[in-house]
DNA sequence: ATTGTTGTATTAATATACTAATACAATGAT
DNA sequence: ATCATTGTATTAGTATATTAATACAACAAT
């Protein structure tokens, strides 16, 4: 799974989202050891320090936790998994809506425009 | 219509998202005169020099044209703005099926998920 | 003719993001 | 006991984004 990197915005930012996808998608299951700091670093390209922010970030929402000297775990909380996953679906499908509006798309137009994608593929 | 501007992307290329939105939704008429780049900027509470940059994408695009010292039109093409539009809501939803995929919902799963919201409001 | 507005260009200053290079204390492995 | 690895912290340097302050040439309006 390669580290996509735009640099559109800022890179802890995309870590972050990358790392949080990881989790609620069962990739980094609930409990398990993540590679350290420096080896997600070095496996995104990017400094310590940048990888270091993301997780912090992961750490104040409660799906990772650093035991100092040992490594840093997911959340074994499934509930708390599960519902980021839900609120991170609800959040990028309202955005998306909002700028399909902004094109003049109506819901119904939107839907359908999804669905036909679905199809397709 | 309010320029919402978040400082977790590059300003201009919020402008410039901003600006096609109005565009291909029809709020800028084709073939009308735009406000000028200062009235923009102090529209949208930025600097003229980061207004203009946005504009500049616009029109290396073809969305608007400048006559140099009358003011900047949008263009009448009117095929070139229907492919636009269309061609923005692909890639948004592109980018929006990519991102429920890796949160881990399945096509049709987030298919009915935007069909719910739609029948909520 | 003068004045104001247009798009455009230039230069400097400031803020921020990211990298780089360390350092430290605590722990597990050897 | 020694050593490598862990998360964490600090400081500096560099690149970039944005603002700021102008300036200019061309045209419209007066």
């Amino acid at each position: 799974m390669p580290w996509q990197l735009k640099n559109d915005r800022q890179i802890w930012l995309q870590l972050a989202q990358i790392l949080t996808q990881r989790i609620v998608s069962g990739q980094y299951a609930p409990g398990v050891r993540m590679p350290s700091v420096r080896d997600l670093a070095a496996e995104a390209g990017v400094n310590p320090n940048t990888m270091q922010r993301a997780l912090v970030y992961l750490e104040e929402r409660g799906l990772v936790s650093a035991q100092r000297n040992t490594g840093r775990y997911v959340t074994q909380d499934a509930q708390l998994i599960s519902d980021t996953r839900h609120a991170l679906a609800q959040e990028e499908l309202t955005l998306f809506c909002e700028k399909m509006r902004l094109l003049g798309f109506t819901p119904e137009e939107t839907s359908q425009l999804l669905k036909s994608k679905g199809e397709s593929e």
